[in-house]
DNA sequence: GTAATTGCAAAGGATTTGCAACAGT
DNA sequence: ACTGTTGCAAATCCTTTGCAATTAC
C-alpha cells in the first residue's frame, strides 16, 4: 500500500538488509507530504514508540536518496529537509513562507523552458535546478503577518 | 576609490568603530569578483599579512550584510558563501558547477516576470527569489570532465 | 576615559564516524 | 556463520559566544 515496498526493493537490489529501522524510517517520510527535518522525523518515530539513533536515520536518508526516492533540500535554515518525490514531475519550484516556514511545491513548464534555455546559451550543461521563492504565504497575508527581514537600508542607491 | 568607503560611511552613520580589520575584511571582500566562503577570506588575509581572527570575520561579515553592501549565500555545501552587490541588478540567477564549484551569474528580464507571475498565481507574496542551475560550466566540459552526482537510479520509473 | 572591538578558546548545532553488540540473510 | 547494521558517544565542521586585553573615538 505504502511506497515503503519501493525502497524495500532497492535494498534487495543493492544486496542490502531490510531492517525495522529502515522501513520505520521510510515509512515515516513516505507518509508525509511535508519537508521534513532529521529532528522531526526522530520526533515522528518516538510518537510511534519506535526508538531509532539519530545516526541510523542520517545513514537510512542517504540510502533514500541514493535510491532516488526522496530529495534533499537545503532551504538555508542550517539543517537538511527531505521528501519523498512521488506524484511530482522532476520540476518542482518552491514558495518559502518566511513567517511561517511552510513550503509550497509549484511548477511551471513555461519557467522550466526559460531555465533551460539560458543555460544553453552560456553554454552551461545543466543537470539540475531549484527556484526558491521567498515571501509571505497566503495564510500569512490573510493573519495579517508581514515581512521582517527585508528593506533595512540600501546605501548603494543613497549614494 | 575602493568600495570600502562606502562600508566605513555605513559604520560611522551607525556610530560604530572603523577598525583595521573591518577594512581589511572589506577590501577583500570588495576586491573579490567571487562568492567567499569564511575559509578563503581568511585565507587571503593571511596571504597579505594581516592576522584576523576567525571570529571578527563572521561578525564583520554580518554587519557587511546589513549594510546592504554584501549578500549571503548558502549552495548547500555546509557553509556559507559572501559577495558584494555592484554592478549588480537586483536579480541575479546562478549557474552553479559542480565540478569545479565556480558560480556564473546572470540575469534575465523573462524570467524575472514569471517568477513573479507564479508567485501572483498562488497569492504569493514575493519577497526575494534565487534561481540556482546546477551543472557542469563550459571550461569543465572543454576538459572532457562529466557530472558525477546525476543519473544513479530512477526507480519511479523502473516501477 | 568610555564604550565597543578583538582574539582566543569554549560552546553550540548539525552531521559523521568508530566500534562493540546485534540483526538480517 | 557472515556480513552489514545499530546505537551510543566521541569527533568533526561551521558558526556563535564569553571574556579579558586592546583599540577607536
Amino acid at each position: 500500500m505504502s511506497f515503503v515496498h519501493l525502497f524495500r526493493r532497492y535494498l534487495r537490489d543493492q544486496g542490502l538488509p531490510v531492517t525495522q529501522q529502515r522501513e520505520a524510517i521510510a515509512e515515516v517520510v513516505f507518509n508525509s507530504s511535508e519537508h521534513l527535518s532529521v529532528e522531526e522525523i526522530e520526533e515522528q518515530l518516538r510518537r510511534q514508540g519506535e526508538r531509532t539513533g539519530k545516526a541510523t536515520i542520517y545513514r537510512t536518508l542517504e540510502m533514500l536518496v541514493r535510491s532516488g526516492l526522496v530529495e534533499e533540500y537545503d532551504f538555508g535554515e542550517g539543517f537538511k529537509r527531505y521528501k519523498h518525490l512521488f506524484g511530482q514531475t522532476l520540476v518542482r519550484e518552491h514558495l518559502i513562507c518566511t513567517e511561517c516556514g511552510k513550503v509550497q511545491e509549484v511548477e511551471s513548464e513555461e519557467l522550466t523552458q526559460f531555465q533551460e534555455q539560458l543555460a544553453e546559451s552560456h553554454r552551461f550543461q545543466a543537470s539540475r535546478h531549484r527556484l526558491e521563492i521567498y515571501g509571505l504565504c497566503a495564510e500569512c497575508q490573510a493573519a495579517g503577518r508581514t515581512l521582517q527581514w527585508e528593506g533595512l537600508t540600501c546605501p548603494i542607491e543613497a549614494l
